[in-house]
DNA sequence: AGCACGCCGACT
DNA sequence: GTCGGCGTGCTC
């Protein structure tokens, strides 16, 4: 008998085994998609990653229900990426194949079956059968529960089996596959039209309605126009969906559908290369020469240096080798300009992954990537679970970017990081690139791991901008804009540039406060402060969405003197506004951007320079390449400094070398930073443009404070609706780890930063290791533990999740 | 993760 | 007397 570990979309340890049915004996391979019953009456899709003769004692097999399609749908190469990921990450192989596969092309749980159509001998099936086949007489379609009601747990997974065997019965599409190809409607001419008789008295026929007779002549005129097919979309667009109904009823027009790529086609203007300027090409061909030696290059190149633009000929080099390659961005960097930039470099032969695509178009991408359609792949960290094949480089532009690591739902991986296992995979070749390295990248340098490259020259030699600091401890012309700052802006102005104030409002979300009693609102299921949003005047919670109408009166003490306390962009804009009350001024935050093309709007408005001043959070840091922004300010340098996160000198420092990167393009520009402590020497380094001085000086503390990249981090988190459980898990953990690792490599249970979200009680623990050292031994240590815990009764409610190298 | 089983409180 | 709360255990 053959049998197959198969799989599943499960958040549980190891795979499941089931034996294979005779037809499909020898004939699967692995990263097939096949269907099998698990528990009582659910089918799962599910992958197979291992084939054997091994029958086991322990339980008994279930059989494989079907396949889903005859060739593998997952590489081997991405199986054992899996299995890295889970092993590295802590976590099972159900949560990765989970992430990494669209969801439309995974069934869970509910599951509907219905009826061929296969003419139905009665006489050959059994009871439970006929009971499933009379039912689906009345309805089209029944789910897997509802069977429940008339045939018992057990015979519901074989019942339908035998069904789906005698062809009578079939898996509803929508559950096999929610994918879909778009089908398009598009028009033509009534072929009849072609005899010029027929035309002429079918134009007097419709001469009473104006609007058709109009329409019918635009549509002619495309058709001699152009060469593609014309859709409906397009002429309902242009007159309404009722002329066109009436044309294509009068038999003038006919529909036809046609299966199209919802991605499109690029085809035409492949544009030509740049040229590399000499400080480019230099680079270039430093990076070349580091590759003979180092699989990995971090390429440090200031801002507005042109690092695309070498990342381009890279790729093409490689593309001319036959090999594809992957480009991997922020999430946020990933706009419409920059692909079509890259598309108008490289034809069509491109791929885009984000998270804005739906199901369909993943679905779409995934195929076109499994059959080898792209040559280069562009996307958001969740690109490297493609099938990608073939890889010559990997490119990782802002290496540095938070957004690399997933955070929200396991598999909490980093996607910088995990590129180098693909790389290896393929004895590919991967570019660190980025203005302001993480300290990681640059340790892993220094190490001798990576190789480097700097390109300190700015595209055209612009200077790089002039840096001030200024003070908050003297008096502001309002709360949060100093003179200094203020007379930039005006300067600024006159000359009709552009401004751009950074403002970041993490850690400093405006909140209400009672000037009487002190009181402050808070949300009822988490341990924070409820922010105040002017627009909607509401209080919410920014952890649990928890939302109330603003109070009118202290509901502490009911007096009149709620306040609100600490400033967000909005409050900036506001002091903006009444400074220099003619400026054209936006806000980007999240609130400003949540509308669909809003960000693409924007862009466009800063442009065309109907902007003269634009108000943001961390957003305008990334991509707001324009040339006539002369002036950055940054309104509270501290907000970010003072972030409670052993990573909050670097991340300031990268922050602050952004966004003065935003600043004088074209020609030298101005920074200005203003903060409560100008002697800072972090300010000071920035001011001097002297990030080398400054990682310096970080690494050093990294190392004196066992931090990252000298040591590797894993927290431990429990969660809890009771406190007391919560923390004695964590302390139970943290004891038992003391056997393996002690002070000061392991610190906790500490209560989490905000002690309760949702109503979930948090603890920490964290635990460090020699960055030189593996944590193979650690990990399995912690994996003990958990099972530990997993015995005692009391502490197995407690959700525990692990990340490893969190941010 | 689901989902069934099982054991205690407030209800027609 | 029963419906339903969620604690507990299992899934090849």
């Amino acid at each position: 008998m053959e049998f197959v570990n198969v799989i599943l979309p499960l958040p549980i340890k190891g795979v499941f085994t089931y034996h294979v049915p005779k037809v499909l004996e020898n004939s699967l391979q692995i990263g097939q998609r096949v269907v099998v019953p698990f528990g009582g009456k659910k089918l799962y899709t599910g992958i197979i990653l291992e084939i054997h003769k091994i029958k086991p004692e322990l339980y008994k097999t279930k059989e494989i229900f079907t396949i889903l399609e005859n060739e593998a749908f997952v590489t081997i190469n991405q199986l054992n990426f899996w299995k890295w990921i889970s092993e590295y990450y802590l976590c099972t192989l159900g949560d990765v194949y989970r992430n990494a596969f669209p969801s439309a092309l995974k069934l869970e749980s509910e599951t509907y079956i219905r009826k061929t159509g296969h003419e139905i001998i009665w006489e050959e099936l059994d009871e439970r059968e006929i009971f499933v086949m009379q039912n689906l007489e009345v309805k089209t379609s029944i789910d897997l529960k509802e069977i429940e009601s008339f045939i018992s747990k057990k015979h519901i997974v074989p019942t339908i089996k035998s069904l789906f065997e005698k062809n009578l019965v079939e898996l509803d599409e929508q559950i096999i596959e929610k994918y879909k190809p778009k089908q398009m409607v598009y028009l033509d001419l009534n072929p009849d039209f072609k005899n010029s008789e027929i035309f002429k008295r079918a134009l007097l026929e419709i001469d009473r309605a104006p609007k058709q007779r109009e329409a019918f002549l635009v549509f002619i005129q495309w058709q001699q126009q152009r060469t593609s097919h014309i859709g409906k979309r397009e002429l309902v667009d242009r007159f309404s969906p009722a002329v066109v109904k009436g044309l294509i009823d009068r038999n003038f027009l006919i529909e036809f559908q046609l299966q199209i790529d919802r991605i499109e086609d690029y085809d035409d203007n492949i544009e030509d290369f740049n040229e590399l300027s000499e400080a480019q090409n230099q680079a270039f061909h430093e990076i070349r020469n580091q590759f003979s030696k180092y699989n990995t290059v971090l390429l440090q190149g200031v801002t507005s240096s042109g690092k695309t633009e070498i990342y381009f000929h890279l790729i093409d080099e490689q593309l001319k080798l036959g090999k594809n390659c992957l480009l991997l961005l922020p999430e946020i960097s990933i706009t419409t300009q920059l692909v079509t930039k890259i598309q108008k470099r490289f034809g069509n032969e491109v791929g885009v992954y984000h998270s804005k695509l739906n199901q369909n178009e993943r679905v779409e991408v995934w195929k076109n990537t499994l059959n080898n359609k792209y040559k280069i792949l562009i996307g958001a960290r969740s690109i490297i679970f493609l099938p990608i094949q073939n890889i010559g480089l990997i490119i990782v532009d802002e290496e540095h970017d938070s957004s690399y690591k997933q955070s929200d739902t396991l598999p909490l991986y980093n996607a910088r990081d995990c590129v180098q296992i693909l790389a290896h995979q393929f004895k590919a070749k991967v570019l660190l690139g980025s203005a302001t390295p993480s300290m990681e990248s640059y340790y892993n340098c220094d190490q001798g791991k990576f190789g480097f490259v700097e390109l300190n020259q700015r595209f055209g030699e612009i200077k790089l901008p002039e840096v001030d600091l200024v003070s908050l401890r003297t008096p502001t012309i309002t709360p949060n804009i100093s003179y200094e700052l203020y007379e930039q802006i005006k300067i600024c102005l006159e000359n009709k540039k552009q401004v751009i104030l950074f403002h970041n409002r993490r850690g400093f979300s405006p909140i209400l406060e009672c000037n009487q009693c002190g009181h402050s609102p808070t949300c009822p299921n988490c341990d924070v402060s409820l922010t105040y949003h002017k627009v909607s005047s509401t209080l919410r919670c920014h952890y649990c969405g928890n939302t109330r109408a603003l109070p009118q009166t202290c509901p502490s003490c009911h007096s009149h003197s709620l306040e609100t306390k600490g400033i967000g962009t909005q409050q900036i804009e506001e002091e903006i506004i009444h400074l220099f009350p003619e400026a054209r001024v936006a806000r980007m935050d999240v609130d400003t951007m949540k509308r669909k093309h809003a960000y693409e709007i924007l862009f466009e408005k800063m442009h065309l320079h109907e902007i003269d001043i634009l108000i943001g959070t961390q957003m305008v840091t990334k991509g707001l390449d324009f040339d006539s922004i002369q002036l950055v300010g940054v309104i509270r340098a501290d907000s970010l400094l003072n972030f409670p996160n052993f990573r909050a000198e670097e991340r300031t420092l990268q922050l602050l070398t952004q966004v003065s990167g935003r600043a004088g393009r074209r020609e030298a520009g101005k920074v200005l930073i203003q903060t409560f402590d100008p002697e800072n020497p972090l300010y000071l380094f920035i001011q001097e443009n002297n990030y080398h001085l400054a990682k310096d000086t970080i690494l050093q503390e990294r190392k004196e404070f066992l931090y990252p990249p000298y040591y590797r981090l894993i927290e431990i988190t429990f969660k809890h609706k009771k406190q007391d459980k919560a923390k004695k898990t964590a302390t139970f953990v943290v004891e038992y780890l003391r056997n393996f690792i002690q002070e000061p490599f392991i610190l906790g249970p500490e209560e989490g930063l905000i002690p309760r979200i949702n109503n979930y009680y948090i603890y920490k623990v964290l635990l460090k290791h020699p960055a030189n050292k593996s944590t193979k031994n650690l990990k399995f240590f912690i994996e003990q533990s958990l099972t530990k815990v997993e015995s005692v009764q009391a502490y197995r409610s407690v959700k525990i999740t692990i990340d490893v190298d969190p941010l």
